[in-house]
DNA sequence: TCTTGACTTAGACATTGTCTAATGTAGGAT
DNA sequence: ATCCTACATTAGACAATGTCTAAGTCAAGA
């Protein structure tokens, strides 16, 4: 993720201190924050950063293809930073944890061509859901 | 959807006027309307049905298992009256129109044991996205 | 027909996200 | 090193979606 400034700076990218903030905070491994938990988040490193920057920042990099919006609840988004490798989510229904997950196969060969209603379809999206271990202990 | 209205009787619901336009709204295939879309068709049978009303009602619905949530955009959550054959849905990345749709094998089978990180996985949601006929000739 | 607890209502409130006008600043130009 | 300016940030209003409450209404059994 240290180089994803280097990167963006590449591409045109004005370097501020709030984009370094927001883009440390989404450094690491399933990483799944809301947009307010990233604010929050980057508001320890930088107190005087506003929520419109966090969405400003967050959507530019959607738009980069640097991280990943999913929402898996219907209620917030959230932000994935593993945006460069392929991966699918599985949710805790009962505490709403997310793992990054890789299924075998190919995803998209599962829909024969006469469901697809003359679609081009481009992409497939998959949240397996059941109780993490936590949850089913419990 | 008819026996809808009986199926829930026989619960106990109370046949209200309202919960009989909802239910009504709903009935038809490919249905896939926001709450607020059901509340303004619901308004057009029942003028002073509220939104609450609504909510509610579609609430109830969801928990009794007779239609699903779908949040296919991250916006408005929709519901869905196919609630008792599976399927998933296909999604049309420009214009939003979702279809009903079938995919072949069992989806769950996909994700390895070793890729479950203890989880008890139960579910699995998919949604392929791609261009629908229209939007591609566009 | 009466009664009662479930249902409905209007509207306040909560959460999440977007937009705007004013101000600040990164980084190239000088 | 300093200046300029287009791009970035800010506070807060606004928008969209969803939830909650208190008061009034009514379906359905007695």
């Amino acid at each position: 993720m240290s180089d994803l400034l280097e990167r963006l700076r590449g591409r045109g990218w004005r370097l501020t201190a709030q984009r370094r903030v927001v883009a440390e905070v989404l450094d690491g491994d399933h990483v799944h924050y809301t947009a307010d938990e990233v604010h929050a988040r980057a508001a320890e490193l930088l107190p005087e950063i506003s929520r419109a920057t966090v969405y400003n920042t967050l959507g530019e990099l959607v738009s980069l293809g640097e991280i990943m919006e999913v929402s898996t609840d219907g209620r917030a988004k959230r932000y994935d930073p593993n945006a460069h490798h392929a991966h699918q989510h599985l949710v805790c229904s009962q505490c709403g944890t997310i793992r990054d997950v890789h299924p075998l196969g190919d995803l998209l060969a599962g829909l024969p061509a006469e469901e697809r209603f003359g679609f081009q379809v481009a992409a497939v999206e998959v949240t397996y859901r059941g109780l993490c271990p936590g949850c089913s202990a419990a």
